[in-house]
RNA sequence: GGAGAGGUGGCAGAGUGGUUGAAUGCAGCGGUCUUGAAAACCGCCGAGGAUUUGCGUCCUCCGUGGGUUCAAAUCCCACCCUCUCCGCCA
């Protein structure tokens, strides 16, 4: 589907921010965050908004339910503070020399009365806050305003493309193929499956080091050029950081769980234990923006994906991703989600790949999203451009789940930050790039100059 | 796995039953002073929520969940986490 002339136009420039003389108040008056109050004024033009992703925000649910609330809230106060007051009394009355005892008695009948009620009052209302807050954890971020509207992957609107597809003068295989010409067992599915089934790969020799080296490679620039931190977190994290990031707790399948008492799962991806740093935390205006990358395996069950990329190693239960992730204050995410992605498509110009990147539309944005641009690399063997990254505006949504606040200056109060993320890249896929556009008639594979030093000068797998 | 110590506001750190959401210090904010800055001095300064046009009033929160009590940061129980020592171990 070609986007129109003005739609593209207004996907290249920035959109027009909010009058500079609004207050930076977070929980006010911007229709793009999905916070309760959000909620309560402007549910009608939200539940526009959502409807571009495919979304059915059920107004008249919550406004029945927040209307309960309200109530339940309001008698349990109501009934906390009379028990309150009664109980000081007691105290003023001992103090003021009464017994123990009378004073007690005094006001008896009075606690007995509120005592009968205030129980099951207080539980009511929080049963009633517990629904709202599940309620709301199952509503998708509400996408920002330049998203295109469409349904799935076909209506997604193309951006720029980098690079010239190269031109083969023989039948270019696929990367199994080159893999598995590369050497005996230099790329193996077979004894991955005997190990773990299906979606698993075995990697040997030189093609194992130059997987190690795109890491290496990355982790490099993004350190050295793009100043990011590097970051290692744990690879199992508990249900609480799964929940700040969007994946729990609707997409619980797509994720693989331990056994035993401890409930943790195995990372989807790094976004989850490093976005989750700031959960909870209160930082400092100064200590921003924050730039992480950090290299992790990423664990997938991909449920629901049977039959898709069964072949090679394009769709793994297991791969390697080195991420990117930023915090920043609320007014610059729009310009760093430009920044990020400029940095993960550094990586594709620096091996010389051919790309393109995306926006989203809103029918395949992510859960947690508010923008997201994917960035997909040339494969001559399927003659299209496929899925490398995918970096994403969360703005104050993952913030608002995980309690990520940083102390606005301006106001010195604690105001949500803005999340981003995106793959800087995907190893295993940049692998697969590499091997079918860097392969030679002989079924050698010429190692691209960016990597070379990180291979000890190799230049070519034989 | 065994023994001990501890989890309090942005940070550090008091507080062991009563009007304490919490001393004090640091940081932060405002002011005095200064040509400016620093120093000094004075004042303000936890978070979330309900209600109100607003002033305000009220509720919740001292790791989590229970319990005792008229009253819990403070007492009791369970759990989680952190630290120290011992054992084991990559």
């Amino acid at each position: 589907m070609q986007p129109p002339a003005a739609l593209f136009a207004k996907l290249c420039t920035p959109a027009p921010r909010r009058p500079t003389d609004e207050s930076p108040t977070v929980s006010r008056g911007d229709p793009n965050m999905l916070d309760i109050r959000a909620l309560r004024q402007d549910g009608e033009a939200i539940a526009e908004a959502l409807r571009k992703r495919g979304y059915e925000l059920d107004l008249d649910a919550f406004r029945a339910l927040d209307a309960r609330r309200k109530d339940a809230d309001v008698r349990s106060q109501d009934l906390q503070a009379q028990r309150k007051k009664a109980s000081r009394e007691v105290g003023e009355l001992i103090k003021s020399g009464m017994e123990v005892d009378a004073a007690k008695a005094k006001v008896a009948e009075t606690l007995k009365e509120i005592d009968d009620q205030l129980d099951g009052e207080v539980e009511r209302a929080k049963a009633i806050q517990e629904q709202i807050r599940d309620f709301l954890m199952g509503v998708p971020n509400v996408p920002v305003e330049e998203v295109p509207a469409g349904s799935d992957e076909d209506d997604n609107v193309e951006v720029r493309q980098w690079g010239t597809p190269r031109s083969f003068d023989f039948e270019p295989k696929d990367h199994v193929d080159v893999g598995e010409n590369l050497g005996a067992g230099a790329l193996d599915f077979e004894r991955a499956s005997k190990l773990s089934g299906a979606r698993f790969a075995v990697m040997t020799g030189q093609l194992a080091r130059l997987h190690r080296a795109l890491i290496d490679f990355m982790l490099d620039t993004h350190t050295g050029e793009h100043g990011y931190q590097e970051v290692y977190v744990p690879y199992l994290v508990g249900p609480e950081a799964l929940r700040g990031t969007g994946q729990l707790p609707k997409f619980e399948d797509d994720l693989f769980k331990m056994r035993g008492e401890r409930e943790l799962y195995l990372i989807p991806t790094a976004e989850v234990p490093v976005t989750n740093l700031a959960a909870d935390e209160i930082v400092d205006a100064d200590t921003l923006p924050r730039r992480y990358t950090c290299h992790t395996p990423c664990f997938r069950s991909e449920a629901g994906s049977h039959g898709k990329d069964t072949r090679g190693m394009i769709r793994q239960h297991q791969f390697e991703k080195v991420e990117l992730v930023q915090l920043v204050r609320p007014e610059e995410s729009e310009a760093t989600l430009e920044a990020l992605t400029g940095h993960a498509e550094a990586i594709l110009k620096k091996l010389d790949l051919p790309y393109r990147v995306v926006v989203l539309c809103g029918g395949d944005l992510g859960f947690s999203a508010a923008k997201t641009y994917d960035i997909e690399v040339w494969l001559p063997s399927q003659q299209r451009y496929r899925e490398i990254s995918s970096c994403s505006n969360f703005r104050d949504y993952q913030a608002r789940r995980m309690q990520a606040r940083w102390r606005n200056p301006e106001t010195g109060k604690p105001e949500l930050l803005h999340t981003l993320n995106g793959s800087g890249l995907a190893v295993g896929r940049a692998l697969v790039a590499i091997l079918e556009n860097y392969q030679n008639e002989d079924g050698s594979v010429t190692v691209p100059e960016a990597l070379r030093p990180y291979m000890r000068g190799l230049e070519r797998l034989v």
